[in-house]
DNA sequence: ACTTTATTTAGGAAAATCACTAATTAGATA
DNA sequence: TATCTAATTAGTGATTTTCCTAAATAAAGT
């Protein structure tokens, strides 16, 4: 399935949230992690599936690195849906 | 979350096939199943997992489980993924 | 009542997911 | 080089998922 990585990354509220949190912008994985009462490796791995889900890229600045959505495979998705459900795109 | 449930069942390629099967109308739970290699068993699994998701509806006729879509939670799911990449509907 | 057909439930094994702590890597700065 | 901060990787354990076969249930036909 081409992107099955994605709907299994969206499977965990967790991985939602920090979604939605970066619909502002970007946020290092620091500022995302003192958010959740998660260690900060396991908020990792969450970052792993995220972009390895093309759902967030990532950007090393200095010592932080910085994610940010990748709102292209979030239409994906949204197109994913909308053909399992066999909803039309009001134009 | 509210809708955990729902995203959970999409992150089964089997089980969102079988959602886009179900587009065409109602299908029996021997009809879907028969489309896959997987034992029925298993299948009546996944079917389960639709169904606690809301994602399908059940109704038994006779000897035969018929299952349908339904779309509202679909649209839910829709909303929920445009709402996690701030993505605006189009009117 | 017995049998057949359709489907689910029970029980169990393998694999994946998700969390933790400890250790490592990467870069900046003294 | 040594140290500090930020983040990841390694290793481990608990839980969940996903599949199987065998058994049970439900409705219909003989």
């Amino acid at each position: 399935m081409l992107n099955n990585k994605a709907f299994k990354a969206l499977a965990h509220p967790v991985r939602r949230d920090i979604l939605r949190r970066l619909r502002g912008g970007q946020l290092s994985a620091g500022e995302i992690a003192d958010a959740y009462d998660i260690s900060k490796p396991s908020m990792s791995i969450h970052f792993k599936v995220l972009k390895e889900a093309r759902l967030i890229q990532a950007e090393r600045k200095g010592n932080h690195i910085y994610y940010r959505l990748n709102v292209t495979v979030g239409d994906e998705v949204l197109s994913g849906i909308m053909d399992i459900f066999g909803i039309e795109k009001e134009k």
